[in-house]
RNA sequence: GGCGGGGUAGCUCAGUUGGUGAGAGCGCAGGAUUCAUAACCCUGAGGUCGGCGGUUCAAAUCCGCCCCCCGCUACCA
């Protein structure tokens, strides 16, 4: 049994996330979490609210609250969300929460204690009126190169060229709109990355199983040298530039950058849990203390990866402190709304909670992850989901289930019929399912997800073949022993379906189970000998006859919601 | 602009240490079947592998140039 430590990028705490989000980091984390706790390792899955930065300060702004209350009322949203699709996280914290005030400052302690932080003096842009900082993308102004009147002071978005705020023609806060902007001085703590560049490539360098993308982003960026980094603003609401309660001279009304305190919020988090659960969490990340055999995983989008191989590998490295580091790095690609973008501010696409509200959530987990953005970016449509819904769950999985039951019920009543022996195609059966559940089980091993579910789908429709072949509707006729031995292999067939799908379909999968009666916890346990689990059921057991899985999605609903997510 | 990822059948995607007639699912056409959610199963049609040029006996795969989509570009997260 291994010990697997699994963190899905935190969603950032501004609104409600959408697929894309899900799909970029926390379902397919759930999927590989749920995998591996079937295959009977020890697995803790961690995730949470990323709620610092100047986003969530005018997300509050905007809806009338406090941060405070803006990040709780939206935490509690959020892990809502999570709970109703069926996200198995162990705990669900939050980056704003008592130990990853502690743990962050530690970290810049640490760094401190190393040499690694610096005092620097930087000029920024001020809103007088706004009475605050303005990072670079909040200050407009009209482009100096095309005259562009609303470009933001990172980049012109008529020419694409990349701007210092400073250059920006008639600048004014993208707040409030005021003009009242002025370059102030404001000291900030930076984190010498230069002197760790040699550190973070050799660490870079020995990660041989990250995939194309992850290592390809962390290789350009040490290639072009690691800079040195500001980690601190002067911001209200995040974690004090302070030690054990005592505030840094001159940094009382600073915070900590969040991109500095999100990452260390993973071990936060894992400590959140260890305090509500009466758990240790040092067993997890310290080295020393017992982490050297746990195996890390990350799962992220391809925007954060920088941040997973390069920035806060610094921190942990840089404090020369036995941390457990990252082993296996899955990044994913971005799914798009009708090869457009998914977004937040705009409210385009579809979000978790409305998806919910359609749908079960077996339905969409499916979707996104046997589609899942692995190699490029994919196009979600309401079209493809309803195709593939239909043809894969309703169809393939849903039908199996339901033809044989019913046939079950027909010909030898809602119990597993005893007579009869396997033969010829039940053997036949047994060893293409042996073959693809190994690849199944390999694949998600590598997290190659949409290969797995190709395999996964490819077992369901092996059932179908199976009863083709076996036919017991023909058989019947003449050889009632060989009609039910192929009836009861098919009965056994649903809860090895059942197991092997959990991991995507876990309502379902239990739904599944709850046919025989079945413990989902226990029944759900990998079955590495397909041969012997078709042989669970010896005859005799009851079932009751399930409803349909899996309902149709007809061309009327795909066109109401075409309306109402203004599907282009 | 720089760096990285991607461009393969109508759609969504596999396939690149160069080499057995370029694959899967969906969609489409035909067949078989009737246990089942007009479902399942079988067969078939369909592609100048983004473009041009080069290396080679041989290129989707290697090299060069170009076009298109996406990400990052360190003060959005």
């Amino acid at each position: 049994m291994a010990r697997i430590l699994i963190t899905s990028a935190l969603p950032y705490i501004n609104g409600i996330k959408h697929l894309g989000n899900l799909v970029g980091s926390m379902l397919p984390a759930d999927v590989y979490a749920r995998f591996q706790r079937q295959r009977g390792h020890e697995v803790l899955y961690i995730c949470a609210t990323d709620e610092h930065g100047t986003p969530a300060e005018l997300a509050a702004r905007a809806a009338g609250q406090t941060v405070r209350e803006y990040c709780r009322e939206q935490h509690d949203i959020q892990k809502q969300a999570g709970e109703a699709f069926g996200l198995s996280f162990d705990h669900f914290g939050r980056s704003s929460n008592a130990p990853n005030h502690r743990l962050t400052q530690h970290f810049a302690k640490a760094l401190e204690n190393k040499g690694l932080i610096e005092e620097r003096t930087d000029r920024q842009v001020y809103s007088v009126d706004d009475m605050r900082f303005l990072p670079d993308r909040y200050v407009e102004g009209t482009c100096p190169h095309c005259d562009y009147e609303k470009a933001r002071g990172d980049q012109c978005d008529n020419c694409g060229r990349l701007l210092d705020p400073v250059d920006l023609k008639n600048p004014y806060s993208a707040i409030s709109g005021s003009h009242k902007v002025e370059l102030r001085e404001t000291k900030h703590l930076y984190l010498l990355q230069s002197k760790l560049q040699d550190r973070i490539a050799a660490w870079v360098e020995e990660k041989s199983g990250w995939p194309l993308l992850t290592k390809s982003i962390a290789q350009k960026w040490l290639k072009e040298g690691l800079r040195d980094r500001s980690i601190t603003r002067d911001l209200q609401w995040g974690v004090p530039v302070a030690y054990e309660g005592e505030a840094r001279p001159g940094f009382e009304n600073k915070v900590f950058y969040v991109w500095f305190d999100a990452p260390i919020e993973y071990i936060g988090a894992t400590e959140e849990w260890a305090l509500s659960n009466g758990q240790d969490w040092e067993s997890w990340w310290r080295t020393d203390k017992g982490a050297d055999d746990v195996k890390y995983v990350q799962v992220m989008g391809k925007d954060n990866v920088a941040f997973h191989t390069v920035s806060f590998p610094c921190t942990i490295l840089g404090s020369e402190e036995p941390w457990k580091t990252v082993d296996a790095l899955k990044s994913l690609n971005w799914l798009t709304w009708y090869g457009g973008k998914f977004s937040t501010s705009e409210q385009r696409g579809i979000f978790m909670d409305q998806a919910l509200e359609i749908l079960p959530a077996d339905y969409w987990r499916w979707h996104l992850m046997a589609n899942a953005p692995e190699s490029d970016d994919a196009s979600f449509t309401l079209e493809h989901f309803a195709s593939v819904v239909n043809k894969d769950l309703a169809d393939v999985l849903g039908n199996f289930v339901n033809r044989i039951t019913r046939f079950c019920k027909a010909r030898f009543g809602e119990e597993v019929p005893a007579e009869g022996a396997y033969g010829e195609a039940e053997k036949a059966l047994i060893a293409e399912l042996e073959t693809r559940a190994a690849a199944y089980a390999g694949y998600l091993e590598e997290m190659e997800f949409r290969k797995a579910f190709t395999e996964l789908r490819a077992i369901w429709v092996a059932g179908n073949e199976y009863l083709q072949v076996a036919a017991p509707w023909t058989a019947i006729k003449e050889d009632r022993e060989r009609a039910a031995a192929s009836v009861r292999c098919a009965l056994n067939l649903i809860v090895v379906f059942a197991a092997l799908s959990r991991p995507v379909i876990p309502f379902t999968a239990d739904k599944m189970f709850a046919i025989f009666d079945l413990d989902p916890e226990t029944a759900a346990r990998w079955p590495d000998d397909v041969g012997a689990a078709l042989s669970r059921f010896k005859g005799g057991e009851a079932f009751a006859l399930p409803e349909v899985l899996f309902a149709k999605i007809e061309d009327e609903q795909v066109e109401e919601w075409r309306q109402r997510f203004k599907a282009q």
